[in-house]
RNA sequence: GCGGGCGUGGCGGAAUUGGUAGACGCGCCGGAUUUAGGAUCCGGUGGGCACUGCUCGUGGAGGUUCAAGUCCUCUCGCCCGCACCA
């Protein structure tokens, strides 16, 4: 025995030692054992050899709030079994976990039971140490980190100045998502159904001057380099894509004369130029105010303009709303038609897309048709299906040929679009995002502070990376109220400018969370360094990551960001590779009685009380064995008890194994073919150690179809079990090293699934340190029997069976079939139209009546 | 509306390439053990029938093929994402 390896028998109980009984299988009294034993034998180390590239699996680090739930442990035992498979393999793994511990739930728990943000995250992280202790998951500890403490926010601030520098971080007043009730503005991707993404309330619109990421500028990339995803869910480059939302087009400027002003618009269309017969600007447009001036509509306008704030997102952007608008009492040029055409303001259109600002082509719009029809407005056909044609309008469709656009009239409305936008100086074609810069500042206390001091002489001014970390000052009240709690510790805010050494006061806007897990997958490859975020020498070799693994909520929010910020640092030459993530895996979510496990609907199954009841093992076997990992899945209370059976009946057979004295008391080798092709039992017993290693290593991984493999190593077991239950007490040694072989075989394959019983029983077959043992090989010869069974179809449906040599040949294994008695009759009176033959697989005989 | 995905026993799900549909597990039924229950172990388990066998069967309807859960056409239902994006 090597140092740090307990001896089994300690597990064994005083009453269980006389001859004949078996150990009992009791999780509780091995798994802290081996767990201590695998610490001790540095198992989750990762250190990298001399000029060695490193294997990187990464689970998405969970936020401290409360305990791990299921979820959790689905994700962390998939990471865990890729990590045990790649090491066994050969690879040096580097499988590392920290806390994303930054955000909004620490901070109201806080507020709720007047404690400290800090106090609740550092006490919700020692739960949860625990619990991942329990687990038995092979994480590098050494590697930790938590976005929370200043060693590593220290790093954030200066990757935020890094941008900053660049002009990828900047400020400017925008109407932003505001939540009132968290008091905060949030993201764009941070709002789901007009909402806020953590509390739910309806979030409205406020104009503010806030903290933004250009994260537009990398929009195009964004999608090109989505060409080295290959190994993404199609799903989730689908959601960036549509996130992104690419779409070309066209600016033209339009001439407002009382202003002696151009107004731009974008449009999909230029083809439709000359059918433009009004023009609609958002209520929040610029120029609203003086166009209306001297009009006379002043009021309608405003008030209208008023109203439209007040709207939410949800009753803004309901397309099912009856077009609401208000004419300015102003014309706007056409510079197709030289008409002055009337310039309404309309909140259908959205002052964050495009311009702003649109051209109205009634005909050929469903939106400008029903305002058309609602206001009384022109609506002229510049587009047919063919020369002639009276489409019933508004007729949509981009096929079709122009009617009544001047030189254009004729051309197909691809070759008008560019005879148009030829034509016309004010035009020209472009390609327009619905993507938004990144919104990152936030109104509360509890996160990474903006490294930025505001000097009234000379403005914005970036503090000097030797006085990082800015950190989070001490406060008496957390409680949100529409601006940063951090703006009360005066004495934090009041600073030296570091340019001119007057008086100035530092920014109190605290970072987005996303902005520190946006890189912390980076921190991880070098996390002890003190000197720089991470050094890109050492980051090259571990990255990119060559497994990530997580919900899939995050497709639009973390995923995209962590892309960005990975381009940025390319672009920076910090980082030599463009996307972080090679693989993705996104894994479905565990439901219980039709919903999501949640504390309000008491169906929340906790995994530490399931550990003590079954064993970390047995949940670590049933949360993969639930279906397929993609999907979502049903936990079903009894399911985890058929997985306990499953491993009670490996010990069993594997404790019966090791007292067959044949067998001898140590790891065998493979047995001999010769010896095998002997008896027909110890085949079986090769044969389905191969099988059994042949399913296992192609489900873990190529397919990651871990509730096959699982089913594999059951049916291994069964079969072994049933085997050593037949045993002539008189059977030949090679039965015994078979079983020996096939025990081995199963309690090295069941290892990156349940490693505490696979390490316990490992020692009790007589080996050493089964995680570091090679990943077993499969060999075709050990699977192929003496005799085959051939299926006999007759005109394609089965109607018998045939054992025939595993050699035979065509001409064999029809006659065979032929001869069985079932077949045979059928036969009779019959004429053979075809015969057909699959190796290894059937007869299918095709008669007609004679 | 646009995009992505899914429909197989009572349930979760298997079936890498078209080749014996229902692996494995849950549940259920029967047996052993037990004073009993529970637990455990062993065996059975898609439906129907004139039950050594036949027949129907992978949401539905067609088609290709010796052979279709798998390929093609149409269709129904469900889930997810985006959506007044000009």
């Amino acid at each position: 025995m090597t140092a740090g390896i307990p001896n089994s028998s300690t597990s064994t109980a005083p009453d269980d030692e006389d001859a004949g009984r078996l150990p009992a299988y009791v999780p509780a009294d091995i798994e802290p054992r081996w767990r201590a034993a695998w610490e001790t034998a540095n198992v989750s180390g990762s250190e990298l050899a001399d000029g060695e590239e490193g294997t990187y699996v990464l689970e998405m680090l969970p936020y401290p709030s409360g305990t791990l739930h299921m979820g959790h442990v689905k994700n962390y035992t998939m990471g865990d079994v890729i990590t045990h498979f790649r090491r066994r393999n050969g690879a040096t793994v580097l499988h590392p976990m920290g806390y994303d511990s930054f955000g909004l739930p620490a901070e109201n728990a806080a507020i709720k039971t007047g404690g400290d943000p800090l106090e609740v995250t550092e006490g919700n992280i020692k739960g949860i140490e625990q619990e991942f202790d329990h687990m038995g998951w092979s994480i590098d500890w050494t590697r930790t980190l938590a976005t929370h403490r200043p060693d590593y926010y220290r790093w954030t601030q200066w990757l935020f100045l890094r941008f900053f520098e660049k002009g990828l971080a900047y400020r400017k007043d925008a109407p932003v998502n505001w939540c009132p009730k968290d008091q905060t503005v949030l993201a764009n991707e941070q709002v789901v159904d007009g909402a806020c993404e953590r509390c739910g309330t309806i979030v409205e619109k406020r104009s503010l001057n806030q903290w933004y990421f250009r994260i537009t500028d990398y929009a195009q990339q964004l999608l090109d380099d989505m060409d080295l995803l290959e190994q993404w869910p199609e799903r989730v480059l689908t959601m960036q894509r549509n996130w992104i939302g690419r779409s070309e087009g066209a600016h033209v400027s339009f001439h407002q004369r009382d202003l002696d002003q151009a107004i731009e618009v974008f449009t999909t269309r230029p083809d439709t130029l000359h059918g433009a017969t009004f023009f609609v600007l958002a209520p929040e447009h610029p120029l609203v105010g003086a166009l209306t001036r001297g009009t006379g509509n002043e009021q309608v306008v405003s008030d209208y303009v008023e109203a439209a704030a007040k709207l939410s997102n949800i009753d803004r952007s309901n397309a099912e709303r009856d077009k609401t608008g208000v004419d300015t009492g102003r014309t706007i040029t056409n510079p197709a038609t030289g008409e002055e055409i009337p310039v309404w303001v309309a909140d259908y259109v959205l002052p964050d897309y495009g311009a702003g600002a649109l051209m109205a082509v009634p005909a050929h719009d469903e939106r400008d048709f029903a305002f058309a029809k609602t206001f009384g407005l022109p609506i002229t056909r510049v587009v047919a299906s063919a020369p002639g044609a009276e489409d019933e309008l508004p007729y949509t469709s981009k096929e079709g040929v122009l009617v009544d656009s001047g030189d254009a009239t004729g051309q197909s409305t691809t070759d008008g679009a560019r005879a148009i936008v030829d034509r016309f100086e004010d035009a020209e074609f472009t390609v327009n995002y619905r993507l938004r810069d990144w919104l990152l500042s936030r109104q509360r206390y509890w996160g990474t502070p903006i490294p930025i001091i505001h000097c009234d002489e000379c403005g914005v001014v970036p503090v000097p990376d030797d006085a990082l970390p800015v950190l989070l000052p001490q406060v008496d009240d957390y409680q949100p109220k529409g601006q940063s709690p951090l703006a009360a510790a005066e004495d934090w805010v009041k600073v030296r400018c570091p340019s001119c050494s007057s008086w100035a006061k530092r920014e109190t806007d605290t970072m987005d969370t996303f902005v520190d897990s946006s890189w912390y997958f980076l921190r991880y490859a070098d996390s002890q360094n003190g000197h720089a975020p991470f050094d890109r020498e050492v980051v090259d070799r571990w990255l990119p990551v060559d497994q990530y693994i997580g919900g899939v909520e995050h497709a639009v929010l973390h995923l995209l960001y962590a892309r960005f910020f990975t381009k940025v640092l390319y672009d920076l030459e910090m980082v030599g590779f463009r996307e972080p993530f090679a693989s993705l895996f996104t894994q479905g979510m565990i439901y219980k009685d039709g919903a999501k496990m949640s504390k309000s609907k008491g169906n929340v199954v906790p995994p530490l009380p399931t550990v003590e009841q079954y064993g970390a093992d047995a949940l670590r076997l049933y949360v993969l064995f639930l279906g397929p990992p993609d999907q979502d899945a049903e936990w079903q209370d009894n399911g985890i008890g058929g997985t306990r059976r499953f491993l009670d009946r490996l010990w069993r057979y594997v404790h019966g194994v090791a007292r067959l004295e044949a067998a001898g008391d140590s790891i065998v080798g493979s047995p001999s073919l010769d010896e095998l092709r002997a008896d027909a039992t110890a085949h079986e017993l090769a044969a389905a150690a191969h099988e059994a290693t042949k399913k296992v290593t192609a489900d873990i991984g190529p397919r990651m179809h871990f509730n096959t493999a699982i089913a594999a190593l059951m049916e291994a077991t069964n079969t072994g079990t049933k085997l050593l239950g037949s045993r002539a007490d008189d059977a030949p040694a090679i039965v015994d090293v078979s079983h020996r072989y096939l025990a081995q075989t199963i309690v090295g394959l069941v290892q990156p699934f349940a490693p505490h019983i696979a390490s316990e029983l490992w020692s009790v077959l007589g080996g050493d340190a089964v995680w570091a043992q090679p990943w077993p090989t499969f060999h075709e010869a050990y699977v192929q029997r003496a005799t085959i069974t051939l299926a006999v179809q007759v005109n394609g449906k089965l109607r018998g069976q045939v054992e025939v040599a595993a050699d035979i040949d065509e001409a064999g294994a029809l006659e065979a079939a032929r001869a069985n008695e079932h077949v045979a009759a059928l036969l009779e009176g019959t004429q053979s139209v075809k015969d057909i033959y699959v190796p290894g697989r059937l007869v299918n005989l095709v008669v007609r009546p004679a």
